[in-house]
DNA sequence: ACCTCCACGTGACGGCGATCACCCGCGATG
DNA sequence: CATCGCGGGTGATCGCCGTCACGTGGAGGT
């Protein structure tokens, strides 16, 4: 079949060459060939609105490429972007569990794959196969436990510098490493670094000119090569 | 048996009367008796730590009464309350399932008792007995969905009245109404409220003393008296 | 080539709240 | 009773960062 925005679509789990990778994903043929009868294969474009904050929960998506921007807005407009989702993880799984509004809104960030479980079938799942449940539990422990993180970051820091910090370590895991520093590509503007950490875009600019400044790193179009993680880890003496 | 604390003691969740009002508890009288044989009952008098933040997880708490306190801290010492958890909350679970270290440290406010069920036991539960982790994955869903609110009152208010006007209305939800508006017991002091809204003492003395004056609350001793919702729920414009 | 839009850069200003310092009142403890 | 620690109240100061304002450069469309 064709692939439309350069993407490998895997049709079904059960021959997914990623799932046994994926904690989520990696369980049983016969579990497996449930979900694929229940699941709804789609190929969103970048930019594409999953679901809103305050919406009823329809079901559960399962990313098997691409990234999902979680955001949660305020009244006046001011977004907080709460997590950048990566294949393997389950968004919705607590809103379709509680049958509460989901709390928080997920856009593509690039054409992404998902798997679209509707809520009841996935209700149904977590009743009559204990892998699911337990899967899901495992989601949700993970889930748990990056928001409590977020929680630390946000609430522990005394200054924007030091959040901006943490987060570009926390980056630097998913980056490159060379003789140099650890080299990242951001994917994201001034604005949207901005609401992940709570601040303006202005601060955001400052910060990183600041940081060139004091040679904590190199900026070149999108990339970012750190030069001096011990520095940045100084700032960050949480 | 003695009942120390004044606190009815329930040693087996088989005879427990509020068992089913539980939603973590509410299952088949098998799995309960399966649970019953695992777990260890204690009581814990006011301001013992149950774990610390760090720790490798010994296994999970299910709180049976009483009330304890979630916090986090900065290697400066600063702490933030998460959250006081409550009486049918299970503790540590998602330390306990990803094997990671606990996020968070916990304490009791009050004499409150808590079942205790070692890591291994309860993974091997969760394996075994399907509504373990169907129970399992709600309480994680809870969790999760409150933390999503915490991050949300962290990252989106701009000042620190708005923090404070929630976390207010949040009590009133518990409070009990009267004629002349929602009356509230605050066991915390000035110093743990700030640190469950990201502020100082100072603050939270100044901001008080400025709702007194606007007339939107009376304290008297460790009851808050909250004339005026509408007035807070203005300054909490999110 | 033009214009337009968007991301980024940077200056000026002002307010909020952290910090420090000191005060009081109360219960515990000797 | 004297003392101490702790919770609370309040003033003065200062620096971070939000806000507004304007400028620049590059991508993309016609």
């Amino acid at each position: 079949m064709p692939a439309p925005y350069n993407l490998e679509i895997h049709n079904n789990c059960r021959d997914c060459n990623v799932r046994h990778e994926r904690p989520f994903c990696d369980m049983s043929d016969g579990t497996v060939a449930t979900m694929d009868a229940l699941k709804f294969t789609s190929v969103y474009p970048k930019g594409s609105t999953l679901f809103v904050e305050g919406e009823q929960p329809r079901g559960v998506f399962i990313i098997c490429s691409g990234k999902v921007k979680l955001t949660t807005s305020s009244t006046e407009g001011k977004t907080l972007i709460i997590k950048i989702a990566e294949p393997g993880e389950v968004l919705g799984v607590s809103a379709a569990i509680l049958g509460k509004q989901y709390e928080v809104s997920a856009e593509t960030l690039e054409p992404s794959q998902l798997n679209f479980i509707k809520r009841d079938d996935f209700l149904r799942l977590l009743g009559t196969h204990p892998e699911v449940s337990l899967h899901t539990a495992q989601q949700l422990s993970e889930k748990y436990h990056s928001a409590q993180r977020e929680i630390r970051s946000l609430g522990l820091s005394q200054t924007t510098s030091e959040k901006l910090a943490r987060l570009i370590l926390d980056w630097c895991k998913r980056g490159e490493d060379t003789p140099k520093g650890t080299r990242l590509k951001i994917l994201l503007t001034h604005e949207e670094i901005g609401q992940m950490i709570g601040t303006t875009r202005e601060t955001v600019t400052r910060l990183l000119s600041d940081f060139k400044r004091k040679k904590l790193l190199e900026v070149t179009g999108s990339t970012v090569l750190v030069l001096q993680k011990a520095q940045l880890e100084k700032l960050v003496s949480i």
